[in-house]
Order: C-alpha cells, then sequence, then structure tokens
RNA sequence: GCGCCUGUAGCUCAGAUGGAUAGAGCAACUGCCUUCUAAGCAGUAGGUCGCAGGUUCGAGUCCUGCCAGGCGUACCA
C-alpha cells in the first residue's frame, strides 16, 4: 500500500521538478477522516516554490498517475494531500499478502549489504544480569529486522578472555580454592565474591584435587584463569540459548594479541600518522576526529589499554568486509563512543559505518524498593532467575516494548505477578485463537484446510472493521521498513499490539465461520492475512507465536 | 566544571524526518462465559508534554537558558 503510493508520489515528484523531490514523506494520518495515507510534501516545498501549500498540492494532485487506485484524492489542513484507496486495490494487496506473504510483508532495502552486530559480549567472569539480556533481546531483535529487509546480517559475540577482569576472576577463584584446602590466602580487594566463584572453586578442586594447594598465584594463574573463565562462558552461551539468542561467531580477545592484531592495528594507525609517543606512553591523535582528549593505547609500563584491543577488534571486523558496523553497548560505555568513530574514521571509513546503540541499564525493583546490584559483591538478579520466573517470550516482550535507550524499571514483584496479563500474551492469544478458528473450520463442511491461502475471496463482503483491519495488516510492511532503517526494534512490539488490540474486539464481535459460504471465505482470508503478520512480526522480536495457548 | 541520555495521564511508556483535535497498557469502577479459546470483550477517567524564551505557515519533536534524575568524564575494564 504505502509502497505503490511511495513510487507514485516519486514519479509525480519528477514531474513537478526536474531533479526530483527525494524522498516523499508518506505518514499515517492520526484520523480515518482523513484518509488511509497522507503526505505533507506540498508544505516543505512552499517556501522553495514561493507558493501557497495548497496550490503547490493542487498542481501535484494533478501529476498523480494511476488515480484509479483511489477512491478520494483530498487536500485537506494547511496543505495535506490525503488518500484514500479503493476497496478494490485494498482487497488485491490483501489477496497479494496472503499469497506472497513473507515476501509481500518485507522489502529488500539492505540489498545484501553486509552488517555485523555485536551484542552482549559481557565479561565471562560471572553470570548475565537483566541489563545483558536487555542488549541480548535487542541485539537479536534488530539482527532480525535487518535479516528480514535484505541485510547480511553476522551476530558476534566479542569475547574478553584477556586482561584484568579476567584474571580478577581467576585470583578470586584460587584464594577460595586455596581456602577450601585450608590455606589461608588473601581474598582480592576488587575480586568476585558471588556464590558462583565458590562453586567454581569447588570444581576446580574436584578435578585437580589439592595439587595446586603449595602453588603461588603466578604460577598457577593460567590454569585457574582459564578454567573459570571457560565455565562462565559456557554458561553464559547456555543462558543465551535458553534465552532464544544465538550468536553466528565468539570473537576472542585473546586472539586478537595472539593474532598480531593488535600490534598491527596499532602500526597501521601509525603509518596513517594518528599515533604519538608522550610521557613515555603511546597515543591515538583521537582529537583529530572530535574526541575530546586523544586517548592512550600503550601506558608507560608498556602494558596496553583496554582501548587497544578494541581498536583492532573494530580493525579487524572491517578487514573481515562488513561494511556497517553495529556496536550495542550498556548506556554506562556511552562516553566512549566519540573514541572509537575516531578509531572509524582515522582506519578511513565514514562515520556512519559505525552505528552505536545505546541500551539504558535495567533497574531493578522488588515490590516497589530498588535492588540495588553490585556485581563485585555478588548481588544481582541475574536473566536466568528472570527467566526462569516469567520466561523467556515475556522478558523479552518486556524489553522490546520500550525504546532501547530508555530507563527501564522491572519490578520483579509486579513481573511475576502479572505474568498472565502480561501483554506479549495479549498478541500470542491473537494467534492462537485464529487458529483455533482454522481448526473449527476445517471440521465444518465446505471448508477445506488451507483453502483461504488460495486468496480466493470477496473483498466486498468486508464490513468497516474488517476493513479496518485489512488496512492495518497493509501498513505492516511500512512499519517493519521503518523499525529496520532506524533500528528501532519495539516499533514492531507497538505494532504488534495495535493489530492484536483490533482483532481481539473483532473476534468478540463476529462469527468467522457462519451459514454463509463466501462470507465465511473472506472472512478466514482476513484471519489468515492477520496470521501471517503476527506470526511474521513475532518471529521478528524472537517470540514464539503459539497456536494453542 | 564539562559531555551524553531522560523528563508526556496516578504508574510504566509510545508519539514516525517538524505536521491536522497528544495515544496505549497497567492500576480503579461497572457489566459480559450453554457460542470459533474469558490470557478475551463493552463502558466510565485522567494532561500547563519539567520551567522560560526563541526559530516558522505549524513545536511534545529543532535552538538557547534554567530545574530535576541517571550515566560518563583514568596511563581502570
Amino acid at each position: 500500500m504505502e509502497r505503490t503510493l511511495r513510487e507514485i508520489l516519486a514519479q509525480a515528484g519528477e514531474k513537478l521538478l526536474a531533479s526530483g523531490l527525494g524522498p516523499i514523506e508518506i505518514e499515517i494520518p492520526k484520523e480515518e477522516g482523513f484518509g488511509d495515507l497522507s503526505t505533507p510534501v506540498a508544505m516543505g516545498l512552499a517556501k522553495a516554490l514561493k507558493k501557497p501549500p495548497r496550490k503547490i498540492a493542487e498542481e501535484f494532485v494533478k501529476l498523480i498517475d494511476n488515480k484509479n487506485i483511489f477512491s478520494k484524492v483530498e487536500i485537506a489542513g494547511p496543505g495535506f494531500i490525503n488518500f484514500t484507496f479503493t476497496r478494490d486495490f485494498l482487497s488485491d494487496e490483501l489477496k497479494r499478502l496472503i499469497t506472497e506473504r513473507d515476501l509481500f510483508l518485507t522489502e529488500n532495502v539492505g540489498k545484501g549489504r553486509r552488517v555485523q552486530i555485536e551484542f552482549v559480549s559481557a565479561n565471562p567472569t560471572g553470570p548475565l544480569h537483566l541489563g545483558h539480556g536487555r542488549g541480548a533481546a535487542v541485539g537479536a531483535a534488530l539482527a532480525n529486522l535487518l535479516k528480514e529487509t535484505g541485510f547480511n546480517i553476522e551476530k558476534e559475540f566479542y569475547v574478553n578472555d584477556a586482561g584484568r577482569q579476567v584474571r580478577l576472576l581467576g585470583l578470586s577463584v584460587f584464594a577460595k580454592y586455596m581456602a577450601s584446602c585450608g590455606i589461608d590466602y588473601p581474598f582480592p580487594e576488587d575480586g568476585y565474591h558471588g556464590d558462583y566463584v565458590d562453586g567454581l572453586a569447588a570444581e576446580f578442586k574436584e578435578v585437580h584435587g589439592d595439587s595446586f594447594a603449595d602453588k603461588q598465584f603466578d604460577e598457577a594463574s593460567e590454569n585457574f584463569i582459564d578454567f573459570a573463565y571457560k565455565k562462565m562462558l559456557a554458561l553464559i552461551k547456555k543462558d543465551l540459548e535458553d534465552f532464544g539468542v544465538i550468536f553466528d561467531t565468539w570473537q576472542s580477545e585473546r586472539d586478537l594479541y595472539s593474532n598480531g592484531d593488535v600490534v598491527q592495528a596499532i602500526d597501521d594507525l601509525r603509518v596513517r600518522g594518528y599515533i604519538f609517543e608522550h610521557e613515555g606512553a603511546t597515543w591515538f591523535r583521537s582529537t583529530e576526529f572530535g574526541d575530546d582528549k586523544d586517548r592512550v593505547i600503550i601506558k608507560k609500563d608498556g602494558e596496553y589499554t583496554y582501548f587497544a584491543p578494541d581498536i583492532a577488534y573494530h580493525r579487524n571486523k572491517i578487514l573481515r568486509g562488513f561494511e556497517e558496523l553495529v556496536d550495542i553497548w550498556g548506556a554506562d560505555h556511552h562516553g566512549y563512543i566519540p573514541r572509537m568513530q575516531a578509531v572509524i574514521q582515522a582506519l578511513g571509513l565514514p562515520p556512519e559505518s559505525l552505528r552505536v546503540l545505546l541500551v539504558q541499564l535495567v533497574n531493578l525493583l522488588k515490590g516497589g524498593q530498588p535492588v540495588q546490584m553490585s556485581k563485585r559483591a555478588g548481588e544481582f538478579i541475574t536473566l536466568r532467575e528472570v527467566m526462569d520466573d516469567i520466561g523467556p517470550d515475556t522478558t523479552k516482550f518486556l524489553f522490546l516494548t520500550r525504546r532501547s535507550d530508555s530507563h527501564l524499571d522491572v519490578d520483579i514483584e509486579v513481573a511475576k505477578a502479572q505474568s498472565s496479563e502480561n501483554p506479549v500474551f495479549y498478541v500470542q492469544y491473537a494467534h492462537a485463537r485464529i487458529n483455533s478458528i482454522f481448526e473449527k473450520a476445517t471440521e465444518t463442511d465446505g471448508y477445506v484446510a488451507g483453502s483461504q491461502k488460495s486468496g480466493d475471496f470477496d473483498g466486498a463482503l468486508y464490513n468497516d472493521e474488517e476493513m479496518r483491519l485489512v488496512k492495518k495488516l497493509l501498513l505492516y510492511p511500512m512499519v517493519l521498513r521503518g523499525a529496520a532503517l532506524t533500528h528501532e526494534p519495539h516499533r514492531i512490539t507497538f505494532y504488534m499490539q495495535e493489530l492484536a488490540g483490533l482483532f481481539h474486539p473483532y473476534y468478540h464481535k463476529y462469527k468467522v465461520i457462519t451459514g454463509d459460504v463466501q462470507l465465511t471465505k473472506a472472512r478466514l482470508a482476513l484471519c489468515e492475512a492477520i496470521k501471517i503478520v503476527l506470526h511474521h512480526g513475532l518471529k521478528v522480536l524472537g517470540v514464539n507465536a503459539p497456536d494453542k495457548m
């Protein structure tokens, strides 16, 4: 529907102005009286053409072809052009939706462009918490969105298996292990305190006995670090799998060092003239690209800062051939965006090659009271706990009903209590109900199972409520496209709720299966179309579309 | 101090690239199950879009200042 209008308007635009108008804005009017779709294009041209908007709108309307698909083209308000489609056109579109299915719902805007989405990338030093879960839900949904709109997507988890944090984990486990061997060993000041650390120490002892009891940490560090972070990584992987989030690749930070990527990346920047030495340290001149200050990448003591492997990692992504990089970070890392953007530009790429999506941390409440979370003290609610309590579908939906950069309060008590009246069930229920109708229809004489898929029905039989549903369905491709281009999966969530919100009252008011064969066929077709769209939307969100509930 | 994000109904949040009379869910109250699923439906309410200016045909949306909350501002990760 919107696609057709977009083409028609573009043609008219070329006639109006030889240079064309560029992308023409198409809106969904707030009121039904304003037509099915609308464009404010004339108002935007008023200044350039030095004519009143309504006058421009009139001229524009004259240039529009294919008028037969509109039942009304109206100039309204300050200069809106409102389009109302004919029933025949809408009915044909619905038939296409039913027969072409996903092909009709999706539009190839990506044209196979290679995009990598890196998300979660939690340190393998403990279980995933709720914030990671939110990142996982958003990243997976975004990946689905972009896949459905023609992008070539790879999902990657960056494993911070080098550096201070995993070392600290190893040391924490070492201390607990020593204690369990009856040896007094000081627990590291910034060590990890969670129960899982005790678990790791116990497991280690089970495997190795007390054969390490006479060792210093420096002698045994690799044993402990490797053992601990690999266990944690396996746990993270399992949590994500159970959450329904599967990664294509897992990139190890250690490999960046052993491959020589880190050294090469710095050499590369040096050749390009963005590296300098100052007070014994090696710096990256990020101010060249708008960062507040230059950044150290090799410290006075010869150690790399965390920034060095990050540079190498992003360079590595580019060398792998990705045309666009999406990083999903916790909002507390927003301060790193300028320096990462500087890296991208220093490597010769346009700044828009890297898009950083910030996911706000999740604020956890328990019965209205904030729960203090501290990873170091081992006090935090894990994704696992919430997922086990309210289920992966509800958890994901919850994370996806809000813009990713908005603060999110999750009251764990409320989330549990509301598990049966959560919006996700509202949407899933619509899907299940339609399936139930189909089951009933196949039992009824005259309706062969799946016959509604042929698109053989008479759209003229639809009443107002049904036409409203038809139009809503035909807007889905536009919503999907918009959500993909803006990287905003929550738009799909809202659309899903709106669609279900039209279907349930309709279901309640009208019987689909009636004595009238033609009417029944038409209604089954409409239900089929709704089911197709619900299924597609839920798939994008990573949520199940159950046939029974 | 400086930078980024947020401020919309009692609560949680949408609001599309600057468009027409600012929306939904939850919570509250009242009704509806011999019917294709009551995880549903129908009805009832709520607003100085943080405050003050500005830009223009038009501002919740853009700009400036202020207020409030969060985060960041390391040769930590």
